[in-house]
RNA sequence: CGGGGCGUAGCGCAGUUUGGCUAGCGCGCCGGCUUUGGGUGCCGGAGGUCCCCGGUUCGAAUCCGGGCGCCCCGACCA
């Protein structure tokens, strides 16, 4: 097995070369599409179960759409079709016959579920409409990234439909911090929470809000978005109810999802030269054990006190593998489990067997520093305590990292530099075009107006106008 | 869509300039021995439409023409 191109040498290599060598995914024969491996699905399937029951508790439920939308629900929503068209999958023959509307792969249903919300709504009573699903959907990107970028990926989309402005803007804000709350508690990723600007909003959205979080490069990646989509799709789809005076209303709809970019964001996240480190919470395998023996004799010894600890561990819940792969060196499969973000491995040999302990390394402490001696007893609180306090140090580390790749800034100077590697927080008050021709110069983007405002005013980083909000700007995948 | 690179064993590549013997190497894989507390070593073996089509030639991985595909950088996009 080789080694992963160094960060430092050659970051997107870095990237490709974990996916590949953790065996999280491959390229599949199709360009822009990855094949997700056992391993990487099995994070993947963390992740999804943990949001799920997130939106259980909330109050959603979940449903499935189909994958073919008709062209003319596309073009219902004006903004909706042209920030969309570019990158549509079109079915134009089925069965071998011309089909008479071509259908759209779906790149997000908000057109087709409005469709159907409409049919399901008639009374107040009916709301407010609380549906998600989890789905594969299809954008012909130009440029593909595995995980980042792919043309198809999966995802949940939530689709809500509400009697009011108000009640629609707290289901919006409430899903951001449920993904918040996920990021963090879950992932160990820290992200700012905040809203898009105007060009950068969804495509058919009043607001749009999002989490964006700080990669290893010190680029921000979109984590997840939550959109109050206002009435604009409720007016082009006709979901209406008649309110309790008997008023026909058009409803207050909103969209949001997260997808197997998280898992990119994990990977550049908390990643290192050796390989991934994965989330305890959301890790395929928590504990990996290594049984370390030479001759026959030791072999039994250690192979029984091995199953005895993956038993113990097991039946405590933790996610455990036994490494019992033979004719491999203890060495190799050191370096093989860190490769894969293991988060705790155990090793056990004949010294261990004797003295009734085993030794716990630690994936976020590399090396002799990372290794400590435990009895049997007890091991399972142990590593309970172990996991979390892995948790947090990955947490606390990347949180350190992006505060101090993150600049307040006044002028536009400092600016320009900050965004070269970093972020960068300033006041700003420019339009459209403003924003546009900094991205032009700079290549940096508002990533979000942050909820968390210093208040007061100040001068507009760019235009130097009197400016009421801080932006936060970065180069963005 | 613009720029660059590549297509030869599962993966990474050499060979192509200057056509010629049975198409090689490393990793991985299979068998055996050896080794096992930080990527063991040795021996043997399996594995190929040299991206595709056409042409030139006694002879093409190699030369000519056409096509296809993928990756990277950029623009676009969330």
């Amino acid at each position: 097995m080789q080694k992963v191109t160094p960060r430092s040498e050659d970051y997107a290599r870095w990237y490709t070369d974990v996916i590949q060598m953790a065996d999280l995914a491959t390229y599949a024969p199709v360009r822009g599409c990855m094949v997700i491996k056992p391993y990487g699905y099995a994070l993947w399937e963390n992740l999804q179960r943990s949001l799920d029951r997130r939106f259980k508790e909330t109050g959603h439920e979940n449903a499935y759409f189909p994958l073919f939308i008709p062209e003319s629900f596309i073009k219902k929503e004006a903004e909706h079709v042209e920030g969309f068209s570019p990158e549509l999958a079109v079915v134009t023959v089925g069965g071998g016959e011309v089909l008479e509307e071509p259908l759209i792969v779906r790149p997000t249903s908000e057109t087709i579920i409005g469709h159907m919300f409409a049919q399901w709504i008639n009374s107040y009573r009916d709301l407010p409409l609380l549906i998600n699903q989890w789905a594969n959907v299809v954008r012909w990107e130009k440029r593909p990234r595995l995980f980042l970028r792919t043309t198809e990926f999966l995802w949940q989309e939530g689709h809500t439909a509400h009697a009011t402005s108000e009640e629609a803007e707290a289901e919006t804000i409430q899903i951001l911090g449920i993904y918040r709350e996920f990021a963090e508690e879950q992932a160990a990723i820290p992200v700012t929470p905040g809203k898009k600007s105007e060009s950068e909003k969804f495509a058919g959205a009043l607001h749009s809000y999002t989490i964006e979080a700080m990669m290893g490069d010190k680029r921000a990646l979109q984590s997840a978005t939550s959109h109050n989509l206002g009435q604009n799709f409720a007016k082009a789809f006709e979901i209406k109810y008649l309110d309790t005076s008997n008023q026909q209303q058009y409803c207050h709809t909103t969209s949001w999802g997260m997808s197997t970019r998280m898992v990119g964001a994990i990977i550049m996240v908390h990643g290192d030269d050796m390989g991934l480190k994965m989330p305890p919470r959301l890790a395929p395998v928590q504990v990996v054990i290594v049984p370390i023996y030479k001759t026959d004799e030791e072999r039994a010894a250690v192979m029984a006190m091995a199953n005895e600890t993956h038993e113990t561990l097991r039946n405590a819940g933790f996610r455990v593998k036994m490494d019992n792969r033979d004719g491999l060196t203890p060495g190799f499969k050191f370096n093989d489990w860190e490769m894969r973000g293991v988060p705790i491995r155990v090793e056990i040999g004949p010294k261990d067997v004797q003295n009734r302990q085993v030794v716990l390394a630690r994936r976020d402490q590399p090396g002799k520093e990372g290794k400590l001696f435990m009895g049997v007893d007890g091991l399972a609180e142990n590593v309970s305590s172990l996991l979390e306090s892995i948790h947090q140090s990955l947490f606390n580390s990347a949180l350190a990292f992006q505060k101090a790749n993150t600049r307040e800034v006044e002028t536009y100077d400092a600016f320009k530099e900050a965004v070269q590697s970093g972020f960068a927080l300033a006041w700003w008050a420019g339009s459209r075009e403003d924003e546009a021709a900094v991205k032009e110069e700079t290549k940096a983007t508002i990533r979000c107006i942050p909820f968390d405002q210093p208040g007061g005013s100040g001068k507009c980083v760019y235009t130097g106008k009197e400016a009421k909000e801080v932006a936060l700007f970065a180069r963005a995948y």
